[in-house]
DNA sequence: CTATTACTTCAAGTCGACTTTAAGTCAAGG
DNA sequence: CCTTGACTTAAAGTCGACTTGAAGTAATAG
């Protein structure tokens, strides 16, 4: 497979594919001339590259769990650990999304005045509901709206 | 207040202050020569920044909530938006975490044997997961430990 | 054989929310 | 009065995962 059947297969864009190469993520089998040729189990690859993205991990993070023969190499640990780590992420968008509902349907004549807004709002601000959380889930998908509708 | 009582008091650091001042998100009372004085409402309006964030919604969002003159003005539409995207993200992280738990003990010699593991893979692959939730939600824990740790 | 198109590399740009640095100002304590 | 430390500004740097642009090469359709 070239990179642009890979690419539309994988539906990841070549740019990334030679991103990835270049990163040490994936490997071509060789070349055709100047061009990468990609043998069909890079697709498997790519959707487990897509899984450790998905789970939070960096690529740097995916990179060892690649095995660099036939299977993967996962960390069991490791990926309780995220298992963990994502139930921590759940627990703390459950409570922002409770309080938002409440804040959107509340008859309170303003927000200041309603203690469950208050109490979100102290929540918000010691911390406890760790701002970063919510803030990476939706910033990504403004990113890719944008994606798509740039799409000329 | 100065601004280093504000940053005490809110853990919003000084050079943040500045930084949302900038972006008009916040407003000094005044000066007492060249150095920036700010009311005591300013923690509040820090809370509301926070709480903001932790809900996903960027800067430039967050701004046309904070009103200008007395309380903020929230646009109840938006926050049961911003509550369904929670929702939706919290039913991928916990397919994520499922998965993850089970790739975790499953006992395939490969996890490439397992069908639940291939299952979470297509998922991955198509992105039904899709990738960008938990990325961010991990992403900025490792940020902060950083912080953390190169306090000097 | 040649034009087209799809690939190639390498460097630089992007995005958001900050942080850091450099150079300068000044309020307050001794 | 003078030092010192906390403030000030403006500009540049950071982080990760890509994308984009420029300039060049070559496989392939005609």
């Amino acid at each position: 497979m070239d990179i642009s059947e890979v690419a539309k297969r994988s539906g990841v864009p070549a740019s990334t594919l030679r991103y990835y190469e270049e990163k040490g993520l994936i490997h071509s089998v060789g070349r055709q001339g100047m061009r990468r040729v990609f043998a069909a189990d890079i697709l498997e690859r790519l959707a487990l590259i897509a899984l450790g993205r998905a789970a939070g991990l960096s690529l740097d993070e995916i990179a060892p769990m690649l095995g660099d023969s036939d299977g993967p190499d996962i960390d069991r640990t490791l990926l309780e650990n995220k298992a963990d780590e994502l139930e921590r992420s759940i627990q703390k968008l459950k409570k922002m999304r409770d309080g938002l509902r409440h804040a959107a349907v509340c008859s309170a004549p303003s927000h200041m005045d309603c203690p469950k807004f208050r109490r979100l709002l102290g929540l918000a601000a010691s911390g406890a509901i760790h701002s970063d959380d919510a803030a990476g889930v939706v910033k990504k998908q403004r990113r890719n709206l944008k994606k798509k509708s740039s799409k000329k």
